[in-house]
DNA sequence: CAGTGGTCTAGACCACCCT
DNA sequence: GGGTGGTCTAGACCACTGG
């Protein structure tokens, strides 16, 4: 079944505008995987004749979902539906640098553990799965410049990720994300990060291998799919002595053309 | 001289788009301040006939000049220069909300002390003036709830800013930014933070009210005007007990729609 | 080369806001 | 009612990509 087989539904005495409703619908073309990850979609003429409006209004449609980060244009290729990989995603979830520089290298990562266990009070409400269900727990190790900085947790769901094992993740060839992608089709379409500054604990401290009590910066971040559905906790543990979380807020992007 | 008796330089034989070309003639007007904070723009038609284009043109160079946070375009009102104000300002620049909640309430904002000094090795090479050169340093307690918890150390040349004193500053009706706009002609257009975890000294203790040596997040903090020109150097000191500093990414804007 | 998205035109009509 | 930006049309032509 092709997305150009479907029919659409476009109300054009709605008060919704035609270009809202166009890309709600591709919208939900992603969220039903009738659209996957990496795929061509139509170009732009195929859609003017399947939903029946101007080119113009498909492009603004499709350029608010490049916006939002779902589909790509390429000039002269057609628009692809976008996928985590080991080149796009961490410069967009990965924040930090080492002291002074700017965002530039990739972090390495070294695998700790992987064990199933229960779910506690605050890992279920966050999850919205009933308190004590079966989930993941993961631990991983990353460094910078060849240092190890970062401890992170990853709590997810086992229902929502059937047959995964120590195995399957750590011989993933690609981001944790694009696993999630491509193995369980679930993709992650956006993060919340809460920072705070605490005391390391016996067991951060043993795994980055500083003193107990030293500062630390732990933050948790809510990975959520499409209609705001977490699927993944993560709590990371930084050592910020060489290393800097880094947030730029630039309103400008044409002062270099 | 208003903005309509201007003539302005559209090549269109350049290989740069038209839109582009307007899109830079008017943020030059910006920068050269021949549009000014909180000013309405010439309409639609009218910058049609001023650029001799067609009026999608000129909506797409004010669309993008929109989202680069430039312009704010009002149905039925027109489109205006934004500018750093009370309503605007705060959820843009201040990240912390109480534990476990959303950003929401703006903070309480208390004047500590206004000095001026001489620029130190490393912030004047932020500020890129001759070390020792002039500087004012400025400190500010921030709370939420009725608690204080960060203090804010703000560095900034004098040269940039004749006849600041402490009356002004403390008397200021509006943000701070907003000050800088309006009595200095200076308008912030970004920030970049970088965070890490330390232990509190003596001073920020007992501004505070927390034991010596309490894990605090430090942020630095480098507000910049066009061309990337550093004005602002802020360093802030938080003791993130009961409030957190947060951080989105959102793909996603129209899921509410 | 054929096919893609990018730019641009010259309008019409609608929704919104203020007076 | 008069003025603003928002939506939409039905094209033409250009620039880029891959084979």
């Amino acid at each position: 079944m092709s997305i150009t087989d479907l029919k659409f539904d476009i109300d054009r005495d709605s008060k919704t505008p035609l270009w809202l409703q166009i890309r709600n619908e591709l919208f939900n073309c992603l969220y039903r995987d009738e659209l996957r990850p990496g795929q061509l979609i139509p170009n732009e003429k195929t859609l003017v004749e399947l939903f029946q409006v101007s080119i113009g209004t498909i492009r603004k449609a499709v350029g608010v979902l490049e916006k939002e980060g779902f589909l790509i244009r390429k000039q002269g290729l057609g628009t692809f539906v976008f996928q985590h990989d080991n080149s796009s995603f961490l410069f967009e979830y990965f924040h930090f640098a080492l002291n002074g520089t700017e965002k530039q290298e990739s972090p390495t990562v070294e695998f700790i553990s992987f064990e199933t266990k229960k779910a506690s009070k605050a890992e279920a409400e966050s999850l919205n799965i009933p308190t004590g269900s079966a989930i993941y727990r993961i631990y991983n190790k990353l460094g910078l410049n060849k240092k190890f900085y970062i401890v992170d947790k990853i709590i997810i769901s086992q229902d929502k990720f059937p047959g995964l094992n120590e195995e399957i993740f750590k011989n993933r060839a690609n981001t944790i994300y694009n696993l999630y992608q491509n193995k369980f089709n679930i993709f992650i379409t956006n993060c919340s990060e809460k920072l705070k500054a605490i005391t390391s604990n016996e067991k951060i401290s043993k795994l980055l291998n500083i003193e107990l009590g030293s500062p630390i910066l732990k933050i948790d971040r809510i990975g959520q799919t499409y209609h705001n559905e977490t699927i993944e906790i993560r709590t990371s543990y930084v050592h910020t002595s060489d290393i800097e979380y880094i947030h730029s807020q630039n309103s400008t992007f044409g002062e270099s053309l």
